[in-house]
DNA sequence: GCGATCAGCT
DNA sequence: CACAGCTGATCGC
């Protein structure tokens, strides 16, 4: 289905015509704070060389792809070069939305400097587009450590380290900028509520099964109390609640009837939901046949497990269909396959409030008894199953989502609701059930749902997300008891921790700036004959930033604003990137190549020898100088990173992952290392950048907060991961009970014991 | 030819 | 390993 998606025509031009820009209020937003600034990046006239037949992907065969885009790079450069500069184009009309937007405060990312190409003859962003004007590592810098490409302090007295700190606070600082904002969107629980089903324009998105609009109907039905709020087909926890004599807060009994393998409770469920939907494993001839799960990650390949219910049911369960057998015949043996093979049963943890409500479950045709489908973020494993021939239900996600949706997979508009931030939303047929979206820090567009019921039990499923500290303080979340975590445990093994995303943005802007910079040794050696001489420029670097389809944007971001170049992304993705509408993101795009030192390349090309071939195009040639020749290729990964030595992974104690310096995961440029192969020209760096919550943060996120009960979602396929997850989750309620929720010790010391940190 | 699904491969 | 894809093959329509 990607396949046949990805060979569709991208000749999408850019929409001139774009919505308004979402609502703010979110904490580490992907988007912007800023209003869009209403420009839409014109396909350059001198782009063919990035047309859309010359990036497509190697979709004719291996090498020719390559050989053409070379082809008609090195042509265009020939023709066009004689034109003289290129990165003038489009700059002109952005100069104030350039401006303002490296001065809005609610961008945490990185640097607002943009400096000169150091590209030779060249130059560069016209001087009013720098704010403040700064020059970190052109030919002219006094040091690499000049100033501080956040508030633009004087730095060179500092050592580097000294110098590093303070950058970071002020990365830091911005953070904070963005937890203001929610406090300042709500002060209590009560009145975001209130001010929500007072608000009828964005109370209730009323919608019947057909997609047609219908009356609201929210006051009536919410207040109706308990007759309103049975839900179709059974009673069960969700009601308890609603008796009185059950105190919401009193939690931790009901976690105490939770098992240890959290979620072997489902098994019944599961069994009772549809016991023929339990299906013999590893048997080419019964029908349904597939494999077991993957193994567990992160644990030994165990031979495949038995077939058990509970297996059967969890098979299911991965995301993917990664390693499984040919379900085709299912249907019709006979046949060479057939697509209407009996759905897989839909696994217990999409499923909400008995499947009334399901998250990221579209693979399984229609689910009976759900009224409403969300989608956590637009990456295939989650939508998997949407397409433009969908039909069963509404889907709600957040606006970058929707957009996505109807631009990618032409899923039809009647289906699609799109939801707004920080607003309680009551979900049609769902039993007066609202929700409200929440960052999800991991992708653009990805959103935590948090359901309350009307007897106010609150429900939170976290998709795929990165938590932060500033997520916790989130007034959405802090303070409150959180019935249900729908937890992303993709990390939840003590091996596995990432250092601060701010701490590797920065780490990676500083490294292509000095990789920009001349070499230290040459230009001290001038330096120390002639002080004020230019120092040799070190040759065009080009920066090349592997990603799926999205994600990792904030990296190019960053980048790009450190160094002052746009960012090139293949014209085939264009429109996609500008689905997002991150007016920072929009701002800084271009299809032109030769437009921008930073390109962002699937994650496919970033290798020793993609780089090589990706830079040859560039390279000068007899009839023309380079564009650039040189070339760094940034691949984010979450595996690569080694914790410190000292870190005990063994074994450690909650506390000591809390709040020991040795869970820190610090990292700085120093820390960037090429891989092997590279070399002067040609440059590899892996760099830890997770948008997935590591060990670290999802301990954080669960002694941090007032949890009932835990489920994973990621991982359970195999028994021995579940119990280990079942083990920590554990492990933080006993924190819990005995310290409280956790808090940072910074803001423990300055606010003191028993003061709330919001 | 197109959409959907899957095996295999990063 | 697998973050989250991509690519080609196959099948039904």
């Amino acid at each position: 289905m990607a396949g046949a998606r990805s060979k569709s025509k991208s000749t999408a031009t850019p929409k001139s015509k774009k919505p308004p820009p979402k609502p703010n209020g979110n904490i580490l937003s992907y988007f912007s704070k800023v209003p869009a600034a209403n420009q839409s990046p014109k396909p350059s006239s001198g782009a063919n060389a990035a047309s859309p037949q010359s990036l497509k992907r190697k979709s004719d065969g291996g090498l020719d792809e390559n050989e053409e885009r070379r082809a008609k790079l090195t042509k265009a450069l020939e023709d066009e070069f004689g034109t003289g500069d290129i990165n003038q184009e489009e700059e002109d009309d952005d100069d104030d939305d350039l401006r303002s937007l490296f001065e809005d405060d609610g961008e945490d990312l990185s640097s607002s400097a943009p400096i000169s190409l150091n590209t030779g003859e060249t130059p560069t962003l016209p001087a009013k587009a720098t704010s403040p004007p700064l020059d970190l590592a052109g030919p002219r810098s006094e040091a690499k450590t000049a100033d501080c490409f956040m508030c633009g302090k004087v730095l060179s007295g500092l050592s580097e380290s000294e110098a590093n700190a303070h950058v970071n606070d002020c990365l830091d600082r911005a953070g904070t900028e963005m937890q203001k904002r929610a406090e300042h969107d709500e002060i209590c629980e009560g009145q975001v509520i209130e001010a929500a089903l007072n608000n009828k324009e964005k109370e209730v998105i009323v919608i019947d099964d057909e997609g047609h609009d219908i009356k609201p109907k929210m006051d009536t039905e919410e207040s109706t109390g308990d007759a309103a709020f049975k839900l179709p087909h059974e009673e069960g926890e969700y009601f308890d609640d609603l008796d009185p004599a059950n105190d919401p807060s009193d939690y931790e009994d009901e976690e105490e009837e939770e098992d240890l393998p959290n979620q072997a409770n489902q098994l019944e469920e599961a069994e009772e939901e549809d016991p023929s939907r339990v299906e013999p494993l590893n048997s080419d001839d019964a029908p349904g046949t597939r494999v077991a799960p993957i193994a567990p990650m992160f644990l030994p390949r165990k031979p495949k497990p038995k077939p058990t219910a509970f297996t059967a049911l969890m098979d299911h369960t991965a995301e993917k269909p990664k390693g499984r057998r040919k379900r085709r015949n299912q249907a019709n043996p006979s046949e060479g396959g057939t697509p209407q093979a009996p759905p897989r049963p839909c696994p217990f943890y999409k499923k909400l409030f008995q499947g009334i409500i399901t998250v990221d479950a579209f693979r399984y045709s229609k689910i009976e008894g759900c009224n409403a489908y969300f989608l956590s973020h637009f990456h295939s494993d989650h939508y998997m199953g949407l397409s433009s021939s969908w039909c069963h239900g509404p889907i709600y996600c957040s606006r970058a989502t929707a957009n996505l949706l109807k631009l990618r997979l032409r899923v039809k508009a009647q289906y699609i609701h799109e939801l707004p931030w920080d607003t309680d939303i009551t979900i049609p047929n769902c039993n007066g059930i609202k929700v409200r979206l929440l960052d999800a820090n991991h992708c653009p567009g990805s959103a935590l749902f948090l359901f309350t019921t009307l007897a106010n039990r609150r429900v939170l499923h976290t998709g795929d997300f990165r938590a932060t500290t500033s997520m916790i303080k989130h007034p959405s979340l802090f303070g409150r008891h959180i019935h249900e975590l729908y937890l992303d445990t993709t990390y939840l093994s003590p091996k596995y921790s990432f250092p601060h995303t701010l701490d590797v943005l920065s780490a990676c802007s500083g490294l292509i700036s000095s990789l920009m910079a001349p070499k230290p040794g040459i230009a001290n050696m001038l330096r120390a004959f002639r002080p004020s001489a230019p120092a040799p420029p070190r040759g065009h670097l080009l920066v090349l930033i592997g990603t799926y389809s999205i994600g990792k944007e904030r990296l190019a971001v960053s980048i790009a604003r450190a160094i002052g170049s746009k960012i090139h992304v293949p014209e085939s993705k264009y429109p996609t990137y500008l689905a997002l509408e991150d007016p920072l993101l929009t701002s800084l795009l271009t299809t032109n190549p030769h437009n921008a030192q930073v390109h962002l390349t699937p994650l496919g090309n970033i290798s020793i020898q993609g780089l090589k071939e990706y830079l040859e195009p560039f390279l000068p040639t007899p009839r023309k100088p380079a564009s650039f020749n040189r070339i760094v290729g940034i691949k984010p990964t979450g595996w690569t990173y080694t914790p410190p030595a000292s870190r005990n992974t063994v074994n450690p104690t909650v506390r000591e992952v809390l709040n020991s310096e040795d869970w820190e995961s610090p990292y700085k440029r120093e820390d960037m290392k090429p891989v092997r192969g590279s070399n002067d020209t040609v440059a590899l760096y892996e760099v830890p950048y997770s948008e997935h919550s590591g060990f670290r943060d999802l301990t954080r996120f669960c002694c941090g907060l007032d949890i009932g009960k835990i489920i994973a979602t990621v991982g359970v396929g195999g028994e021995k991961t579940r119990r280990e997850m079942a083990a920590w989750m554990e492990k933080w309620k006993e924190d819990r009970k005995r310290f409280g929720l956790w808090r940072e010790k910074a803001v423990r010391e300055k606010e003191g014991p028993g003061t709330s940190f919001i």
